[in-house]
DNA sequence: GTGAAAGCGCTAACAA
DNA sequence: TTGTTAGCGCTTTCAC
């Protein structure tokens, strides 16, 4: 593998000057800038970045952490992360946790001994802690679809609340009045606030909250199976469910049609996310939208801001969700 | 940031000292190894993996290119590539190519910049050109779910062909005499495979091939759906499709349903991959599964071996894929 | 316009 | 058992 040395003895220029055509840097003469560029093309130098990044002090990397990457939904969420930060020369590093705090950790400290520039946090995180350790060893960090409360820090996500409400009131509009909500774990606030939206929506439907209508389960579709054989098996079951997110209202609707149900002239289901699943479900989600795309970019604005240091206040991004009106909600049964 | 240099002179022993302790070579004595660690820890100090990378020559990263992140079955495989990594020591770049060539020869470039230690092709490669040059840089690649006869490369990858094979023989068997296929491209090797599987079980069951029968798309829903329409028009259209992936069968029974027939009573049709859709898929999606976890497992094995050199042959390993019947296939309408 | 030289933070002989 | 020192491949003053 070619080096600059390699590069600079076969040009007959000195590696300053190879390091200047390579970076676009100092002035150069347009004559020796298009022999040394030729002389690379010919050696099939590749300038290294780690060498590069020892003394820049920049490695153009930028870690993503995330539940799990074979969830639709942050799959979506990476590949729209990658796509930004390709965009704007960063490298994405993706790490699983699972929501496990040990690997959180234990990337969490990996991501630092590489230097990464900054790191995107969609996971849950069990405690602050970790992310105030970043926060103070001054790594630049920002969360998506995730906030918290107690630091200051970048966030961008969707307005959990107002979806929330959207999904609930949509189905006190349809005349249910035993509504149903499936969170998937209520110390993570996205899942709190959606609960607090749909209590607020019943408020306003002049619905009475009723605690045992609240369920908590896993995140995905087998938990929303288990939440909704609970509901279902109540003394006054609910005739609508809000899941707060798709996975879960596909497991409604599974549960929902083995205990002979139809969805949704019996059961009302409504989920949360609008990944490609929502739509592919039978029948076809109703679903709260988030704009991924959207989610993505703005975060990789955020942290490559904090990177670039030419930002100081932090931010917190809140784009609006969308009721996405599909075959799984109708009127309730009478 | 605190260095080496930082931790040597906090605990009063030199930089090779810390050196050894950090990467438990030498021999050190107890009594200084635990004081050594002390001062990391109250330090909060973190190696620095790049100035490691340009001694060691070693980046513990490992690339991985694919055609989309935000499609399920490469998720669930950069999943399973990015566990089996991690348990190695490695960490993964992801990069979404969207088969696009030209982003294809931008990414190989970079990685090869950021110096890591080897690349996962998981994407069709126009050419093998690309392929090539790795190879002559003497980088170790490794494909998993591609393959590409003319080079010795390490490969893993399910037996397409008997997958073919399998997804056709299963609808001749139902009775079917009017099959069609939809393959993604015929360039790609995994595809071509797959039709070649596909007339072989026709042949077996004494049925004619018709070309006009083979249909060709995009490897997204929408491509299914294209497809599907082109082939039901026909003057005599297939009763059972087979598409080459889950997407493209799902693309089939939204266009069926559409035009009035009913699946699998009117129209049989069988998918590729197993991904989480096909289950989820109304009917359930008969498919052809493929292995993920083990694509990714054994594929970042091969990628290992190699870079730790102890490994000269190229290994092509090709898994067995299994039919799996669920609710999307049936009898020949009569 | 170009080059000499001092780092960046670590590893790995080789000495001591 | 520990320390000295020469790189690894690049960037960046600062002279020339």
């Amino acid at each position: 593998m070619a080096t600059i040395y390699d590069v600079a003895k076969e040009a007959g220029v000195s590696i300053a000057t190879v390091s200047k055509v390579i970076n676009e840097t100092g002035r150069i003469s347009e004559q020796t800038r298009k022999h040394v560029r030729a002389v690379m093309k010919e050696l099939d130098y590749q300038p290294s970045l780690v060498a590069s990044a020892l003394t820049k002090k920049r490695t153009n990397t930028i870690g993503l952490m995330l539940p799990d990457l074979s969830n639709l939904f942050f799959a979506e969420v990476a590949r729209s992360v990658e796509d930004r930060a390709h965009e704007k020369g960063y490298n994405v590093v993706i790490c699983s946790t699972d929501n496990d705090a040990g690997k959180e950790e234990k990337y969490l400290a990996w991501l630092r001994q590489k230097r990464v520039d900054g790191i995107v946090l969609a996971t849950g995180m069990q405690s602050d802690k970790s992310v105030k350790s970043l926060l103070d060893a001054r790594l630049p960090v920002a969360l998506v679809a995730r906030e918290s409360q107690r630091l200051a820090v970048d966030t961008v996500r969707v307005d959990d609340f107002l979806g929330g409400y959207l999904a609930a009131s949509h189905l006190a509009q349809l005349g249910h009045e035993r509504i149903a909500v499936i969170a998937e774990n209520l110390r993570v606030s996205s899942s709190r606030e959606r609960v607090e939206g749909y209590k607020k929506a019943l408020e306003e439907a002049g619905l009475p909250f009723d605690e045992s209508l609240v369920a908590v389960s896993s995140f995905d579709i087998e938990g929303g199976k288990e939440a909704t054989r609970r509901l279902l098996a109540l003394d006054r079951p609910p005739t609508a469910i809000f899941a707060c997110n798709d996975l879960l209202a596909i497991g409604c609707i599974q549960v929902g049609r083995a205990t002979g149900r139809s969805v949704p002239s019996q059961l009302s289901v409504v989920g949360f996310d609008n990944t490609l699943i929502a739509s592919l479900a039978e029948p076809p989600l109703t679903t709260v939208a988030q704009p991924i795309p959207d989610l993505g970019r703005h975060v990789v604005d955020l942290i490559t801001q904090e990177i670039d240091g030419g930002k100081q206040a932090k931010q917190r991004v809140v784009l609006v969700p969308e009721l996405v009106l599909r075959g799984s909600t109708g009127p309730a049964p009478r």
